[in-house]
RNA sequence: GGCGGCGUAGCUCAGUUGGUCAGAGCAUCGGAAUCAUAAUCCGAGUGUCCGGGGUUCGAGUCCCUGCGCCGCUACCA
């Protein structure tokens, strides 16, 4: 670690959707704290993140929504940016792919690596939908598979019987989007051919033991399967525009195509740092940071970007030749909610926003830190950060805090008493600062942040430790000099624990900060300091005020309760207001009575069956998920209540006219009949 | 069902390459103290490290298998 300068990125969130806790947990809280820590210790240091907001998920999500994707990006992109800023976060720059300067990166970048000749060119037959003009991904065709004949299988892959497939095996294929049929259409991509860098990235991987273990294996997994060739083009409307050059030269169209999102959106920290310097002033100086080997690259990621950070990234890097390689990529795994069916396509997680509306960002911040999930997934309750909050934010930290300012207020005028002759007790306390500043400043520099958090609220405790066996309170009457030594101490240790809390509780420590009447911010302090005894006797202590003010009970059930709800319904039964249904409204549902005329199984599902229904003159099929509860037989000649006019749908590939009705609650099952003899297609009102 | 992850004290978790590794904090119980947000400090107990096999002189730590839980996905109440 002789290197200089520190460049720190975190994983730019994908720009269709909110902030939730995991992501704060897995890529966000663990970077500023690194980041804060480097600015302390005075490293160079400059921390670079922003939106990811090029893909298919974003198109998909304009089309059906009908507005343009730069307005899903823009609503996302500045939502976002104020979510982190509420929480903190200490980006010295905060870009986005859709910037002009990120293209010409991205399309430089890339003709850089066709000029050295790095790319494949591969022309496949794609299907293609004439109805959303685009290609389709393989799981974006459906079709029958030709093995089994299941109709409702997946471009790639049989869910009934399993084969592996390819779109063009199947029969009838149509698209997932639009339902048209795909045509075949011969379409050229470039492709990285990551197999060629394989030895470069194993000499490279290998001389890195102290990476995280679960990142290591996840590499070596992908390495013993031999990397392939990843298409690094895509036909999509939405991106950053193949470089016409580079398709000329090929003697390919460049139109409709664009770089993989996950080509550009690693460049992505490029850019940012290119504006970043602009912005600065000094549009070379982005060079310094990534071309100057004196670098140490860190990227803070969650899991699921492994293999993007750690082998596809550095290979286009390696190819392109100027550019330094990541030193470490330390990345966390997954945050989960506990009681929280977690589904951010429901709309169903924690989020950040809405957090940060009702508690403090330093409380999150610390209960994030101290169980985070760096070694395996970690499991966030509610419970849970109301007795960080209480029991150590605000008893054990606050307090101690609190006790020491109150006292010198109320004893000492408010102004810092003389440093006398220091005992064994006193000489305890400062070497444990000094400790405390070794041991968190290691734990961080070693990516290892819960240890980190919880040594330094060790400090904290032996604090209160001290306080106690100095006793103060009886020191005041029978020996004020010691009384003055304990409370002077007791004073400089909550400036040491400001900056050694500043990289965890930034904002906290900005709070003692004021108290303590210091200039500049918390933010400038220098590591070092933390263990000497800069405050002179005198020194003003103003405006003292509550660090943590406790979290009720009430406010933690209610919480749970709230969870329990989005959990078990959805966001619709959260709702406390009762939905009112019109007439009008009601009247659209066609409820009616029919008769099971044959029932089976839906083979290769658990809970599906299909029946042939009467209804009136009219006979049609319909899929019910009753299978567990109803055996075929027992179905024929019941007559059930179902809505006619739902939208026809195709469940595993069967057609499903109708939709019965039925009671569920929880393990029990049971249909709504009429209890007397009635004919079908009566209408049920 | 498929893919992925997880299963260590009541709870949240540490346990680096297999050899004092059976730990920490919280919660609980007992005591001390009263400066402080009734906040602090001291002391104490608890565990078939999910079950079963295997590798090994030796396994929370490696391999296999079973069970359980979670996430994504798939199957419309």
């Amino acid at each position: 670690m002789s290197k200089k300068r520190y460049l720190i990125t975190s994983a730019l969130p994908y720009a269709n959707g909110p902030l939730h806790l995991g992501h704060l947990a897995g890529a966000y809280l663990p970077a500023d704290i690194y980041a804060r820590y480097c600015r302390l210790k005075k490293r160079d240091t400059l921390y670079i993140c922003g939106s990811d907001e090029h893909g298919v998920p974003i198109m998909i999500r304009a089309r059906s929504e009908g507005v343009p994707p730069q307005e899903i990006v823009d609503r996302y992109h500045f939502m976002n940016e104020k979510s982190f800023r509420k929480f903190g976060m200490s980006f010295d720059y905060y870009g986005r792919t859709s910037s002009p300067v990120h293209h010409q990166t991205s399309q430089d970048f890339f003709r850089t690596l066709a000029r050295k000749n790095l790319f494949v060119l591969k022309t496949d037959k794609q299907l293609y939908d004439p109805e959303a003009k685009m290609f389709l991904a393989d799981r974006f065709v459906r079709g029958t598979c030709p093995v089994c004949g299941y109709e409702d299988a997946y471009g790639d892959q049989c869910e009934q019987c399993g084969s592996s497939l390819s779109p063009a095996d199947l029969i009838n294929p149509r698209s997932a989007i639009t339902d048209a049929e795909p045509v075949l259409k011969e379409s050229t991509h470039w492709y990285l051919p990551l197999a060629k860098f394989q030895p470069k990235l194993e000499k490279w991987i290998s001389g890195h033991p102290e990476w995280r273990p679960n990142v290591r294996g996840q590499i070596q997994s992908w390495f013993s399967n031999g990397l392939k060739d990843r298409a690094v083009t895509r036909d999509l409307p939405w991106g950053v525009a193949l470089p016409e050059d580079v398709a000329q030269a090929a003697g390919v169209d460049a139109n409709g195509k664009v770089l993989y999102v996950w080509f550009d959106a690693p460049i992505g920290y490029i850019s940012a740092t290119k504006e970043w310097a602009a912005k600065k002033g000094e549009p070379e100086l982005w060079k310094e940071y990534w071309q100057n080997p004196d670098t140490n690259l860190i990227h803070f990621i969650g899991k699921d970007n492994i293999v993007f950070h750690c082998l596809i990234f550095p290979a286009m890097l390696m190819g392109h030749g100027d550019y330094v390689l990541p030193e470490n990529v330390p990345a966390n795994e997954f945050l989960n909610i506990k009681g929280l069916k977690f589904s951010t396509s429901r709309g169903i997680a924690l989020w950040v926003e809405d957090f940060l509306e009702k508690y403090p960002a330093d409380s999150l911040r610390y209960s994030l830190a101290i169980s985070m999930p760096e070694t395996r997934d970690a499991d966030f309750s509610w419970e849970d950060f109301q007795a960080k909050h209480n029991n150590e934010l605000a008893d054990i930290l606050g307090n101690f805090v609190n006790r020491t300012f109150i006292f010198v207020r109320n004893y000492f005028g408010g102004k810092l008493p003389h440093l006398g002759e220091l005992d064994d007790l006193d000489q305890q306390l400062i070497d444990r600062l000094v400790q405390g500043k070794e041991k968190v400043g290691r734990a961080i520099d070693e990516f290892q942040f819960k240890e980190a958090t919880r040594q330094f609220m060790d400090v904290a405790r032996f604090a209160n430790k001290y306080f106690n066996d100095q006793e103060p309170w009886s020191t005041r009457k029978n020996n004020p000099e010691k009384c003055a030594t304990t409370l002077n101490l007791c004073t400089q240790t909550a400036y040491s624990l400001a900056i050694l809390m500043n990289p965890i509780l930034p904002f906290t420590s900005a709070k003692i900060w004021k108290m303590l009447h210091l200039p500049d911010e918390s933010d400038r302090a220098n590591w070092e300091d933390i263990g000497t005894l800069p405050l002179e006797e005198g020194h003003s202590i103003e405006d003292i005020e509550i660090l943590f003010q406790k979290i009720p009970e009430k406010v933690i059930k209610a919480e749970i309760e709230n969870m329990r709800k989005l959990s078990e319904g959805g966001p619709e039964k959260a709702e406390t207001k009762p939905a009112f249904l019109s007439f009008d409204e009601f009247r659209k549902m066609q409820l009616r009575t029919a008769r099971v005329l044959s029932a089976e199984k839906v083979k290769g599902t658990d809970k599906l069956m299909k029946l042939r229904i009467e209804v009136g003159e009219e006979e049609r099929q319909i899929v019910a998920g009753i299978a567990q509860h109803y055996s075929p037989k027992e179905m024929v000649g019941k007559t059930i209540i179902i809505v006619a006019n739902l939208q026809p749908a195709k469940i595993r590939g069967i057609e499903s006219n109708g939709m019965l009705l039925a009671v569920n609650d929880g393990d029990t099952l049971a249909l709504v009949q009429p209890d007397r003899d009635v004919p079908s297609g009566k209408p049920v009102s």
